[in-house]
DNA sequence: GCTTGTTTCAAACAATCGTTTGAAATTCTT
DNA sequence: AAGAATTTCAAACGATTGTTTGAAACAAGC
């Protein structure tokens, strides 16, 4: 009910067509992205660049649609009409990477499973399927691909109910393979435990992504090393899989851990 | 020079001189919480408590200081008059309870040192000196200190430039007592991977207090205990001391988990 | 009593927000 | 080339934002 219909959209979805012709390039002068050629006319790529990175810097909220569109050298009027609601564009902005990463995600799991043949993988398999798909978009300087890392790193604590109902919508199938997976690696572990584990490898992971340059440095982390994501992730994992296979904690050993009651 | 000293403010400076010194406590009648009399008044106290459920349920940006004052029950300008800005409101509400839970916690960490007479601490007994005061928090329904855990974890990963360097600063002093006992408790480890791992426990700690129940839902965890930050804490603090004592990855290992290069 | 200082209140401030509009510019189809 | 469809543009819409103001209400000192 919230949705006037009425409202103009452009004519054909997505991109793909991109290639279509390089007419004539008049003057575009934009900031970052090599403007080979066929750069006027896409407006859509260049909000969605501007929108991915000034949504990271500032996040969803402090971003105003007239910032993003004039980092992207485009009318303001351009961003509702081919993306409709800053909602929507949030949204696009996510689909365009995030869909892809987590389709390689299974895609090597399933290739990993594959290869051994009934046999359950090793923790440290599994993670590297979840890692590797990470680290091509960390390794992609050219594209704003560690920009989207930070980005989906920050989405993850963020509070707008829309973006918890996204992202958990755009995980579910992932998850589900992966905890799958995990479970039949780790068969002493109780599928609760499983549960929670990994859910301790999602915060890990998405907090040291998105984490600023501020907060390593009070943990004395270098900072030639701080927005060195693949650095990141190759000490990550192993923190991770040690965790995962850690002895289950027995309820006699709290006490080792916690005091009981006060 | 962005300050107009010409603003109002209260009278009397809010804490400061009361940390100063711990032992009296003055006639504060307010001891927990309940508004069994002189309610009407405490303005200060009321604005604190609304802001700290709201920015925690919609954030910084999202929260207005309309609707904190609303539902604080108290005119717009009190908030403006009582702390200056929203940004000061905003610190003020982190550090009612911040400053308390990390001096707990470099307190518990000299006491277990102490006890400890010189010999390095456990992995296990560091991580408790983080969590204990945290637990502490989880633990006290009556008063917010839930609400103020969840806040907590989401303001790490805020972009606001003065969430970031205010936490920073907060952070400075314990990180850096907590990353030494880490440094004497892994003698094996180089420093600089303590401090990475220092930083992974700091993340996941961060990011599963703040997590949402949706993103719990899609990791199978069952509902009943998404909110219990008790069994939280209790199910992170081994898998964490694992990823601590994890052997530090050689470089000749690295293939194991990535490939190298492409 | 009056005075002084502190707190609360309703109202307004200027600025910015997401979104919409109707017409001009452009591209595509025929 | 003419017409239809698509995209861009400047301008405005109503709503909401953080902050300020000046006066009213309150408290305490002498």
């Amino acid at each position: 009910m919230s949705q006037p219909v009425v409202r103009r959209l452009p004519a054909e979805g997505v991109s793909g067509s991109a290639a279509a012709i390089p007419t004539l390039i008049g003057g575009g002068v934009l900031g970052k992205l090599a403007d080979r050629s066929a750069d006027v006319g896409d407006t859509k790529r260049r909000i969605l660049d501007a929108a991915e990175e000034l949504f990271m810097e500032h996040g969803f909220e402090a971003t105003s649609l007239r910032l993003i569109t004039t980092a992207a050298g485009v009318n303001l009027a351009a961003a509702n009409y081919h993306f409709g609601s800053k909602e929507e564009l949030f949204q696009a902005v996510f689909t365009r990477r995030l869909d892809p990463m987590n389709h390689d995600r299974m895609a090597l799991l399933a290739a990993y499973e594959a290869a051994a043949g009934g046999q359950p993988l090793t923790c440290e398999r599994i993670i590297s399927a979840m890692f590797i798909p990470a680290l091509k978009l960390a390794r992609d300087h050219e594209q704003g691909g560690k920009n989207f890392l930070r980005l989906l790193g920050r989405a993850y604590a963020d509070p707008a109910p829309f973006i918890r109902e996204f992202l958990s919508r755009q995980y579910a199938e992932m998850v589900g393979r992966f905890r799958a997976a995990f479970g039949e690696a780790l068969p002493h572990l109780p599928r609760e435990e499983v549960s929670w584990r990994l859910h301790f490898v999602m915060g890990a992971l998405s907090y040291t992504l998105a984490g600023s340059d501020g907060l390593k440095l009070i943990s004395q982390i270098r900072p030639e090393d701080a927005d060195n994501d693949e650095l990141l992730l190759k000490r990550l994992a192993p923190f991770l899989a040690a965790g995962l296979r850690a002895p289950v904690g027995s309820p006699q050993d709290q006490h080792q851990w916690f005091p009981e009651s006060d």
